[in-house]
DNA sequence: TCTGGGGTCCTAGGACCC
DNA sequence: TCTGGGGTCCTAGGACCC
C-alpha cells in the first residue's frame, strides 16, 4: 500500500442551521442563537456565542432554558426546507472549485483538489471560503489532506482556527495538531471504540495513529482499521462524486403531545406514507417493503414502556401512495396496543428500486394501474404548485392534534413567497 | 410539562443447499 | 455408539455518521 497522494478538502459549514436562520435576521449576528429539533426537542445548531454559554450538543430544551432565558439567547425551531435550498446554493457554488465533489450532508462536501499544485493548496481554500462567504453568506472551515479522515481532522482544527483553513498536506506538525485531537472526535470513532480505545490507552488521534497495524487489525472491525489506516496517512475511503439514489426511505416524528388513540396513530401514519411516498416518486423508485414502527416514551419513569415494529414484504412493488397507506394500516392495527401514551410513529420504506426495473408479476392487483400513475402525478404536481398538502387523503386528518410543535419557527420559506420577509424600501 | 430525524454499512447467525 | 462440512444468501441489530 503506497502513501496517499490525494488532496482532498473536507469544507463544512461553520453552526450551518444558525447561520441560515441569520442569513435572514441580522439582528442575531453575533449573539448567542441555537436551533431546536423537531419537537422543539432538543438543541441541534449553535453559535460560537451559545457554546461559550455551555449550552451542549443534543440536550433537551428543558435543560437549557434557564442559560437561554438569562442570557437572552435566541431560539429558533428547525426550518429544513430553509436549510435544504441554502446548502444546495452552497453546493452549487462549491462545484465550481471542483466538478469532483462528494456531498457528504447537508453542510459538508469533499473536494478534490488534486489538481491544484502543492504551494497553492492554502491560498485556494482561502478562495473558496471567501467565495462561498460572499455568494452565499455562509460561514465555512475548510481542512485539506491526502485521505478523508486526515481532511476531517484538519477540518476540526481550522473550526478553532481565526483563518478557517487548515492544509495538512504541507504542514510540518501533523503530529501535533492530531495530538490535539481526542480520540472521541476522530471520525469514525463512535461511543463503542472510544470506550475500547480508551481502555487500551488510546486517547488522541496521534495515539491512534502510531498504533501497529496489526494490532488494529486484531482487535477491531474493518472500519476501525480502515480509521486507522486513513489517519497513517494511506486511503482506504475513496471519494464518491456520484449522487446515488437513497436505498431506503424513513419518516417518522415525535408527536406535539402523547397519543392513546389507534385513529390518531392511523392518521399519523397515513401523513408519513404519503410524505415518504412523494419523495420516492419524486426519485422514480418504488418500495417493495414496508416496516411501521411505534413507541412510548423512554423517559417516562414509571410508566410502562412499548415499542414495537413489524414489515411487510410487498406482493408487487409500487409507489402508489394508497396501496403504501393500506398496508402500512395493516401492520399498525397489528402491533398497536391499547393502553399506552405513544409518543412517536414512523415508517420505512426499504428495498427501493428505480421505476423502469418496474416487474409486474402475476399476482398484481392493482388493475387500474395506469390510472393511478396518473393520478400520483397529479397529486404531486398539485402539491409543488399550492404548497404542500393541499391534496391529501382524508385518513392523514384533518385537524392533527399530534402535529409536532414548533413555538419558534422563523417561517422563513426561499421557496414560498407568502413567507419571504418584507424590505421596506421608503 | 418538555429528550430529533434520516441515513449507511458491517457482522453474526440462521436457513438452506449439496 | 457413531450424527459432516462447506458454501451462499438473507436478515436483524448494532455502530456510526450528520
Amino acid at each position: 500500500m503506497l502513501y496517499s497522494k490525494n488532496k482532498i478538502a473536507l469544507v463544512d459549514c461553520n453552526s450551518f442551521y444558525v447561520s441560515c436562520e441569520r442569513l435572514f435576521n441580522p439582528s442575531i449576528v453575533k449573539k448567542p442563537v441555537v436551533v431546536l429539533s423537531g419537537n422543539d426537542g432538543c438543541v441541534i445548531s449553535r453559535s460560537t456565542e451559545a457554546k461559550t454559554l455551555g449550552i451542549k450538543m443534543g440536550e433537551p430544551y428543558f435543560k437549557v432554558e434557564r442559560i437561554v432565558k438569562e442570557n437572552d439567547v435566541k431560539i429558533f425551531s428547525t426550518n429544513f426546507a430553509l436549510y435544504g435550498d441554502i446548502s444546495r446554493r452552497v453546493m452549487k457554488t462549491l462545484k465550481q472549485f471542483s466538478p469532483q465533489m462528494e456531498i457528504y450532508s447537508i453542510d459538508e462536501a469533499f473536494l478534490d483538489l488534486t489538481s491544484v499544485k502543492n504551494e497553492n493548496l492554502l491560498e485556494h481554500g482561502h478562495e473558496i471560503r471567501k467565495t462561498i462567504l460572499k455568494w452565499t453568506g455562509i460561514p465555512t472551515s475548510i481542512g485539506i489532506a491526502t485521505t478523508k479522515t486526515l481532511s476531517k481532522a484538519a477540518n476540526y482544527i481550522a473550526k478553532k482556527e481565526k483563518s478557517g483553513v487548515i492544509d495538512l498536506i504541507n504542514s510540518k506538525q501533523i503530529d501535533k495538531l492530531l495530538s490535539e485531537i481526542k480520540i472521541n472526535d476522530v471520525w469514525g470513532v463512535g461511543r463503542q471504540l472510544t470506550k475500547f480505545y480508551i481502555r487500551n490507552g488510546i486517547n488522541t488521534a496521534y495515539d491512534l495513529k502510531k498504533i501497529h497495524n496489526g494490532w488494529i487489525k486484531k482487535n477491531t472491525n474493518v472500519f476501525g482499521s480502515r480509521t486507522a489506516m486513513e489517519l497513517k496517512g494511506f486511503s482506504c475511503i475513496s471519494l464518491e462524486p456520484h449522487e446515488e439514489k437513497r436505498k431506503s426511505c424513513c419518516v417518522s416524528r415525535s408527536f406535539g403531545r402523547k397519543v392513546t388513540k389507534l385513529e390518531e396513530l392511523k392518521e399519523s401514519i397515513t401523513t408519513h406514507c404519503l410524505n415518504a411516498a412523494e419523495k420516492i416518486r419524486n426519485d422514480n423508485q418504488t418500495v417493495k417493503k414496508i416496516t411501521v414502527f411505534i413507541k412510548t416514551s423512554p423517559f417516562q419513569i414509571g410508566k410502562k414502556y412499548y415499542a414495537n415494529s413489524k414489515d411487510i414484504d410487498l406482493p408487487i412493488r409500487t409507489n402508489d401512495s394508497i396501496t403504501l397507506i393500506k398496508y402500512s394500516l395493516i401492520i399498525l392495527e397489528n402491533i398497536y396496543k391499547e393502553g399506552y401514551q405513544y409518543q412517536k410513529t414512523g415508517i420505512i420504506f426499504s428495498k427501493l428500486k428505480d421505476v423502469n426495473i418496474y416487474n409486474k408479476n402475476l399476482f398484481s392487483t392493482i388493475n387500474n394501474e395506469e390510472k393511478r400513475t396518473k393520478l400520483m402525478k397529479a397529486i404531486d404536481y398539485t402539491n409543488i404548485k399550492y404548497g404542500r398538502h393541499a391534496l391529501s387523503v382524508a385518513q392523514a386528518g384533518f385537524k392533527k392534534k399530534w402535529n409536532t410543535r414548533r413555538r419558534f419557527s422563523s417561517r422563513i420559506d426561499t421557496a414560498c413567497f407568502d413567507l419571504l420577509p418584507f424590505v421596506k424600501t421608503s
